[in-house]
DNA sequence: GCAATAGTGTCTTTAAGACACTATCAT
DNA sequence: ATGATAGTGTCTTAAAGACACTATTGC
């Protein structure tokens, strides 16, 4: 072949299939395409009152008008850059704060669970220290903690309520393998309410040794050098180190419950 | 109040609420919205000659035309009930059947991840037997296995890449504490082919006797009563229990490396 | 019998479970 | 000093790691 001819096809074929993708990209209309309905939400989960709780809202609009659901909406695209980001800009506009915790849950479609059509969303998974958000929950009247153990009791709008069953089995997992309770509590906190915080996920009792083992061994955390007098001897207070990440543990707790 | 008075205006508000949702519900225009730009991705992992791979389909359209990338596309919203049934669609368009294990992933989104625009892609991780679906890959010039650990050298269409290296790492994770490996084998298999794909999959040697000691633990499989010759002693010929689920382990293998 | 692969026995190691023990504080 | 809560010591247990051992096959 002549090594001309073949440089000069080369460079126009390299040519055609640029024009080719440009002028397809500037024709592209999103719109042409029938596409589900796409939404981001969040099951936000809280600790008070010896209770887990998650965040619920009164929806204002249809369908479900009136029904209580997950705090979630449309994705926003000149403000979000990925669903993280309208995951958090929801939890913000709910809570006031952003919460130490925010981790992809799974993402949940099907032509029925959303009467307007076939729909899809993104549900992401948080959790908070009730003190850090409770101000601004109190001062409005479409928002509520709703204890877990009264989710029978409560329906939901759409398919929210196996929304938040998927999430309670990823925390109570999760927190059999890691110390991920520490993001429900407050800045500074004793092993005491680590433990408490533990003991309500899970729903039993653990060993006070094995967890302070847990929690050295992690390397999350530092003493503040302060403590808190909780009646009888003080607590040592400590908070999360900056910048370090969960720590993983390769056992489990509580090998026998359950698999 | 006045008993009728109160059933009457229950009876009227709750028909209102009816109605109103039903006009709503009727004139809902889902194009009305901006929406992005909606896809299933498959991650689909086999095993063949001592060697993890992806499959991957070569792009016959815009964007990344020509390009590879993982095989997926977007919802037909008449034939999925899901994004499951999307992604089980794409996989047996292109392998001819059903993987024997299927599980989201994750959901990647963003502004910029595809040059047409906002778009959100539900990902899927799935595993095969290579001999259940060599046959139809063989048969097509568009689809490919790419061995894993060519995947710096392969340039891949939108975020693909980091969304195998998302699979690749949820797959060894949970080779550690599961038998997951299994569903990379044929329908019979022998305990030297389950640790040789543990092994794969891992990039590093097991103890045979931790596996075998698993491998009973587990409950998921049977003897088959045959046995396959290796060129030394014959090896029992094991298959898995049918409507079984999966095991997991309350312990990670090799605990000493990593996280 | 020998080489090769399949499969077992059993000791060591690791980290959790159990629980008795000591320490520190308010009163 | 006492009682209550914080925190430690240490033995037991479960399951993995290590590796030597026996079993079965083709030649």
């Amino acid at each position: 072949m002549d090594i001309r001819k073949f440089v000069l096809t080369t460079v126009l074929s390299v040519h055609i299939v640029m024009r080719s993708e440009e002028r397809y990209l500037k024709d592209y209309d999103a719109s042409r395409f029938a596409s589900p309905i796409v939404t981001v939400d969040n099951v936000l989960f809280s600790l008070d009152n010896n209770e887990l709780s998650v965040l619920l809202v009164k929806r204002a609009n249809h369908p479900y008008q009136g029904a209580w659901g997950l705090p979630g909406g449309f994705i926003d695209m000149t403000l979000d850059e990925s669903t993280r980001d309208t995951a958090l800009r929801k939890l913000v506009e709910k809570t006031g704060v952003i919460p130490p915790w925010l981790e992809q849950l799974e993402t949940f479609s099907g032509k029925y669970r959303d009467p307007r059509g076939w729909s899809l969303t993104t549900a992401w998974f948080a959790l908070i220290a009730r003190t850090d958000c409770q101000p601004h929950i109190e001062s409005v009247s479409d928002a509520k903690w709703l204890p877990t153990h009264q989710l029978t009791q409560q329906t939901l709008a759409f398919d929210h309520g196996e929304i938040i069953t998927h999430a309670l089995n990823r925390l109570r997992q999760k927190t059999r393998y890691s110390l991920l309770p520490v993001y429900c509590l407050a800045e500074e906190f004793t092993l005491t309410q680590l433990q408490e915080a533990t003991e309500i996920i899970l729903g039993q009792a653990i060993q006070r040794k094995s967890l302070i083992r847990r929690f050295e061994a992690s390397g999350m955390f530092e003493d503040t050098g302060k403590s808190k007098a909780t009646g009888a001897r003080k607590a040592r207070l400590y908070r999360r180190k900056e910048g370090v990440d969960i720590h993983l543990f390769s056992r489990n707790l509580l090998n026998d419950t359950a698999g």
